[in-house]
DNA sequence: CATTAAGTGTCTAAACGGTAGACACCCTGA
DNA sequence: TCAGGGTGTCTACCGTTTAGACACTTAATG
């Protein structure tokens, strides 16, 4: 009674998942341009037809799992940060929590981008969806009111964010996430009054 | 051609998995008495039927988790330690390094540990397979050779290990993996010479 | 005390996801 | 020039999972 159908099933989801995160396995290890559908089907441990009856192709699946994990990131925002037993809204807190926390769930995709030879697209279609999501779903103030372009301020920040996110990444999320919120909150106070979240 | 019959295929063991897991999740939300086959099968997106083609009960379950990753810490020491690039075998280091980055890698699991009403078993089968490990795979050594009942001194110091261990996990894993390791060899340095795995 | 609601364990036919294996095709390197 | 390996497609089949019913137990409720 539940098979709407324009909608997968929990077992052809896990699949897909199952595939997807063999790719990324396999990406770190050879690099994207030598990962064959061979390879993604022997670590997934799937038949070669199974991975046809869900993707056209290695691109495809590629494409797939970038969009996917992006529009995730910017989903992200709008729910409330859960921490232990305590919920925060983004209303009362620093919006880009999310961010953080949804990087840090998914990090083996998004250590992706440490690597040369990784997801098309990757490289640059991260940071911008950062920049959007500043652009879409917050408000800034600036120190004291001081007037600025603001969307010049959004892409300085969204760009100072994502600077952060990169070396955070980089050091193998050497420092806890709770200290690296921290951190961007204190660096962010440098320059920024307020930061509130507006949904969409 | 590969189907031996004593060997489940791999889609049945994630369907195992995956309900291990939702009944992980579920005992630490309200409790191992409370959760019922059909919570379990309705967080794991599965049918009632399924889990009954899987496991005969919630207790069989139980027992399958339990068993399985006890026996996987006890598998664990032989492996070689893996960190980075690097490869260490246990001969050269402290053996309990591959317990540590086993628990770990299932703190999921392990986690159980902090709740009252969480897995039948777990609070008394977890410290006993740790002194079972320490018994029949290292070889210790007293400093200067002072001679002990080495029965005594392996339960002294496996239940001393399992101590670090619920501390460890109690704090979230606080404390980086490496961290951890190095403060467990800097408090055996106190009374163990030296430490090795003898195999089995 | 009778009655509902919810869970249990078992069974069946049917649906569906995944498999095996073959096909023609395209590269690439020896 | 040819062999080896990957690609994309197809089909018949297999095995896991599903839906839904069954009789049964237990706990809560008016």
């Amino acid at each position: 009674m539940n098979n709407e159908q324009y909608e997968l099933s929990q077992r052809q989801n896990r699949t897909r998942e199952h595939l997807k995160q063999a790719f990324i396995q396999l990406i770190k290890e050879k690099g994207y341009h030598a990962v064959t559908v061979k390879d993604i089907v022997d670590q997934a441990a799937y038949n070669r037809s199974t991975f046809y009856l869900h993707f056209q192709d290695k691109i495809e699946l590629a494409d797939d799992l970038l969009h996917s994990m992006l529009q995730g990131l910017e989903d992200s925002v709008g729910k409330p940060y859960v921490h232990g037993q305590k919920v925060y809204t983004t209303k009362l807190n620093f919006p880009s929590f999310n961010l953080v926390t949804y990087i840090y769930e998914h990090r083996h995709f998004f250590e992706l981008i440490k690597y040369e030879d990784t997801l098309p697209g990757l490289h640059t279609q991260l940071p911008s969806t950062i920049t959007k999501i500043y652009n879409e779903q917050f408000i800034f103030k600036t120190i004291n009111d001081i007037p600025v372009n603001m969307d010049y301020f959004k892409r300085y920040t969204s760009y100072g964010f994502y600077g952060l996110i990169i070396h955070w990444i980089s050091n193998d999320f050497h420092t806890p996430q709770e200290e690296f919120i921290q951190d961007v909150i204190d660096l962010s106070k440098t320059h920024i009054y307020s930061f509130e979240y507006v949904g969409r």
